[in-house]
DNA sequence: ACTTGTCTGTGTATCGTTACACATGCTGTG
DNA sequence: CACAGCATGTGTAACGATACACAGACAAGT
């Protein structure tokens, strides 16, 4: 796999010895180049090639300069969940992009859900993190915290020493569910997990307050609202948790609560994925949509407007950049500005 | 964002002298806690969490051990086709995985497609490279191989130094198309980009050679022999060149193709997301699948079987995997096996 | 009592680079 | 012609941690 694993990488020294030149004038080839006469270059450069330097040492210069050139990302419980997540993904892009502009790597910090990871946390070599949402009881956002390094968090939870970047769920939720459950008898929350235990299944009346994913909990939240706004009491709506954000693990639990009489009329799924799985199960269960149910999904991905999903809009890798930026400390104005999004009503909610 | 920027990281000296103990105590306590009794411990972790220690500084720790404890992975060109690409995500959570594992991170080298992308390669603080399907001329390839370290290539270009990871694309290519195209009359190719320019638009008798992703060009070949075993010319095959990866950009670019008396009866996409985006547009087109034209697919996905497509099933995330290892020289055994892949038959190809 | 070994703590040199201050030579200008 | 000002090259001292070799204390075995 290795070029050639015996040979030792050369050191500057030594390319300073091969030019004859000072090894501070190395240093400036490859840091600031302008500092450096051509024709010196030139020679540096060559001897460089002849050894096979590679540049100088990253660790090194990490150390001497104080900074590390990456940006760290949490990515919640498991790596392979986030990266199974599309709107994880999106939201990365974001922050890639912003990255990329000034530069820097983008270093994912493997979580694993073991104890450990806080220490993979400190280890990391980074010159600041962003944080994708994750539970309140997440271990890692102290970890993070104690790094006294730049952070921002994405959707939740809240600490008192780094910004955080969200839409307001609930006021979205509201908004989306009152398009569709105030004409409902029999409605269903297609949900996100809940905490970080990640369990599924189907109940009545789940107390928003047992989510301690804060965007889970503020959505059912604003479920709750909409629906007792519509003068329904909460333990009709049955909320059906998913583990994980994918379109098959909504599928395979919508076949839990698709069939029989009390099938749904109206589901208000959390993410466009869930939506769209749902409605491939609807679908293969005979049920027609929005005719037999309504349907809205959330984040109004190229797939909803394909499928005529009624959704909430909002910009993901918006996000991602902003809270790199937020942690590159650009951006002074409008740093307090609420997050966008909005209600795009389509053919899934259209009676 | 910060924490308490004035306040200055504290360094080990610092922790050492405030628990009254050496330097190398402390270094121990972080490092290998068994080396030390558990009182003295105790007292060490005391002081740092006292003085807002976050632990060793990974840029000092990376040049004392000589190891940065970090993958990198290159994204192709730019970072945002990358995370945007289902496929490039799926072999990502295949590498994370592995990097979680040894307990390294994943340095993602921010990729522009400006020339100083070779620097970045040059700069990132990691222990091993993972190449991420390029073109045949992308200077990042030369670059990543001159750091010496170890490097793995998926899907392509070849390098003398690396060990490159990737199925039999021509000859999967050759078995999917013969699946669809021995019986077609109008046949078309929905392919990925032909090099990093990524021009977009349907061409007759496109040469496969043409093509500097070895993915696209090795499958092209495949399909080129699938059709003239047929009996068929090659001009008369039209290949569809997306400029991404993206279902939304395979429908747009049907609309090309789809309309008129030349509408293909048999369609042969190098994707599932591809054939999926085409298969959206087919339906809008009024026309039915298989019935009207027959669509393949590649990778397998989740909305693959959904949707009943015949495609080419291949492991993206076990191929990510596979790299991650290979760079970190685990797994002697079965190096040179291939890797595996398989053609599997639905509704979208039965006639 | 003496050797042997284990456990725990301690200096020192060093990893490879860059910030900084300084030295030199050359150009242009009053 | 002297002197400022710029361009270019050079030592030296850190940056913060860890490998290594060694020292003392104590227990156990002979």
């Amino acid at each position: 796999m290795a070029q050639d694993p015996s040979r030792p990488r050369p050191t500057m020294a030594e390319v300073a010895r091969a030019a004859k030149v000072s090894v501070m004038t190395v240093s400036y080839t490859y840091a600031q180049p302008d500092r450096v006469s051509e024709r010196t270059r030139a020679r540096v450069r060559e001897a460089a090639a002849r050894l096979g330097y590679p540049g100088p040492h990253p660790g090194a210069r990490s150390l001497r300069r104080g900074r590390a050139g990456s940006l760290g990302v949490v990515l919640g419980e498991h790596l392979t969940y986030a990266f199974e997540d599309p709107q994880a993904t999106r939201f990365l892009a974001g922050v890639a992009e912003v990255c990329a502009g000034h530069g820097l790597g983008l270093t994912i910090v493997p979580i694993t859900g073991a104890p450990s990871d806080t220490d993979r946390v400190a280890e990391a070599a980074v010159d600041g993190f962003v944080v994708w949402t994750t539970s309140d009881d997440d271990p890692v956002v102290p970890a993070v915290a104690a790094t006294g390094l730049p952070a921002v968090v994405h959707g939740g939870p809240h600490h008192r020493d780094m910004p955080i970047v969200a839409i307001d769920d609930r006021k979205a939720a509201r908004a989306v569910a009152a398009e569709v459950f105030a004409s409902a008898r029999r409605p269903v929350v297609l949900s996100f997990p809940l905490d970080r235990a990640r369990a599924r299944g189907v109940r009545n009346g789940l107390d928003p307050a047992e989510a301690t994913f804060r965007v889970t909990r503020e959505r059912l939240r604003g479920v709750r609202d909409a629906w007792e706004a519509a003068g329904g009491r909460w333990p009709q709506v049955r909320v059906a948790v998913c583990a994980r954000n994918s379109a098959g693990e909504a599928a395979s639990l919508a076949t839990e609560f698709l069939a029989g009489p009390d099938a749904p009329d109206a589901v208000m799924a959390m993410s466009d994925e869930l939506a769209l799985g749902l409605m491939r199960a609807a679908t293969r269960a005979g049920l027609a949509v929005p005719g037999d149910l309504a349907v809205t999904g959330w984040d109004d991905t190229d797939a909803a407007a394909a499928a005529g999903l009624t959704t909430v809009a909002q910009n993901l890798r918006a996000q991602g950049a902003r809270c790199a930026q937020l942690v590159l400390g650009e951006e002074a104005t409008d740093e307090t500005a609420p997050i966008e999004w909005r209600l795009v009503l389509r053919d899934s909610t259209r009676r």
